[in-house]
Parts: structure tokens; sequence; C-alpha cells
DNA sequence: CCGTATCCCCGAGGATACTG
DNA sequence: CAGTATCCTCGGGGATACGG
């Protein structure tokens, strides 16, 4: 195989290589939708829980907590209890945490420059030639 | 110059304000993980159906169709047939889509970069703490 | 306020078979 | 080879209720 098209993410699946799979595993967790909007929410400092559940629109109560512990697990964010009552707790992002905002803010960014460029894309296909019924000789034709 | 805590990502829901869904929406998509597999494996120039399974790993033929034809319709990926038997049709990156693949490596390799730090936060995290009194960072206890 | 525990549904996505 | 069409499963994730 010439150097040009090799595997980006993956390694071949040597009997004992099991850093691929972390690789895949790691980039599936942070390119997770919530993960992604955690992050960035904590982009300017400490939030508390109920916080990031008001500024992450739509998320529930269940995926805010899972999605957090899984980021406290990575060693990305984390978790500061206040004794107090009633209770409070803040999530910040780790120094780890922290230099994975500029990739993920990137992508953001990216799409925010990019939406209205995409949105034009999506009437343009819609608009594409319908496909005729029937066999048409020499004709290449694509579903809808 | 902080207006701190504001949502990066979302704006209000305004009655009619469907720019931010589109943002969601496409930010969900891209951050896909197929869709990242496929442009990251797509940087170096145009592959074709057949060659893009091969290289991503895992990937069943439905879903490579499917999230082709979404990177198609948002006009990220071009797809040309050639009229040859057996047929052939590559995939190649836009133009668009090569602004896309800067903040996609971007998150490639800080994950390649990160994997072990990572890993061994999981060690960390999944070996039982002990609980412990006051405003302390980090777990102050956890049920199992 | 900050979770955890259940229930439950829906749709992403795999497996398989068939066509141009 | 490059799809499309079905079927079917399995778990992500919402809704709800309760506990510290």
């Amino acid at each position: 195989m010439s150097p040009k098209h090799t595997e980006v993410i993956d390694c071949r699946p040597g009997p004992d290589d099991p850093g691929c799979r972390a690789t895949r595993e790691i980039l599936d967790r942070i390119g997770d939708k919530w993960s992604l909007y955690i992050i960035a929410t904590l982009e300017h400092g400490p939030l508390r829980f109920s916080e990031l559940k008001r500024l992450i629109e739509g998320i529930s109560q269940r995926m805010l907590t899972l999605t957090l512990r899984g980021l406290e697990r990575d060693g990305l964010v984390t978790r500061t209890v206040y004794p107090s009552v009633p209770p409070r707790v803040d999530y910040e992002l780790t120094q780890m945490g922290r230099t994975l905002l500029e990739p993920v803010m990137a992508l953001v960014h990216w799409t925010i420059a990019h939406k209205e460029a995409i949105v034009a894309a999506h009437e343009r296909f819609d608009a594409a030639p319908a496909p005729e019924q029937g066999p048409v000789k020499g004709v290449i034709y694509r579903q809808r």
C-alpha cells in the first residue's frame, strides 16, 4: 500500500494491541454530543450542576449526571462538593480538560461559521433531479 | 471582556429562531462517530466505496452509505460515479470538507496524544476513593 | 439541590438477501 | 462493485419517583 491512504485512526488489530481500541473508545466519548456541549459550556470556569442543566438546553438530569461522571472518570473535569445546605456541587475542567477545549471549540466555531453554507447545500441537494421511474438506458440515478 | 457564562452553542429558542437548532443539528452530525472517521479517512484524497469500507473498521455497508449520503447532502463530500463495469464510485472531500479537516484532525490527534493519560485517569478513578470532609476537589463519596 | 433507581420506548444501526 | 430493502435487536436516553 502506498503511504497515502493509511488508516488515520485505527492501527491494525494486532493480537494484543488494545491501544487502537482505546483511541476509538475515547474518540467516541469525547465526540459524544453531550460531552462536547459540557466541555464547551465549562469553557469560562466552574459551574454547578443546576447551571449546567439550565445552560445545556434539552439535556436530561440523567444524561447530565452520567456524562459528567464519564468526564470525571476520564480526568477531564473535577467534581467539588460543598457540604452546605442545600448541597452545592461544582464542576470544572481539569488541566487536561482545558487542553481539550481548543479542538472542541474549533469544531464548534467551524460549525457556526459554516451553517449557512450547509443549509444552502441541503437545499441544493434536496432539489436534485428526481429519479426517473422505471429503468432508463444509460441513466445513473439516485434515490431520494 | 466577559459575560462569563453564556451559552456557547445555543441561543435562546425564540418563537421562530431555527438558527440555533441548525447549529445543534449540524454539530450532532459532524460530531457523529462515523462522520468523523469518514472525514479523517478521506484526508489524503478520494477513495472508493469499498476502500472506505475496508479502512474504517467495523462500519457496516448500510451505515457507510447512509453517512456518506448525509455528508454529500451537507456539501462536505462529492460522489463521482464512473459508468464502468463493474461500477466504481469515488468519494472526495469538497473545498468546505477540507476546511473541516483541520478541527476534526485536531480532535483525533488530541485523543491519540492523551489516551495514556486518560487510561491512567480511569485506573485512578476506579480505585475506590475514601470519603473526606469539607470542600475538597474530587470525589466525596460515590456509590458502586 | 443533587443526585440515584426504575420503567419503558424508540430508533440507530447490524445482518442478511436481492438488484443494476 | 455499489448500493437498496427488510427485518430485528439492543441499548441510549427520556420520564418519573424517591432519597440524602
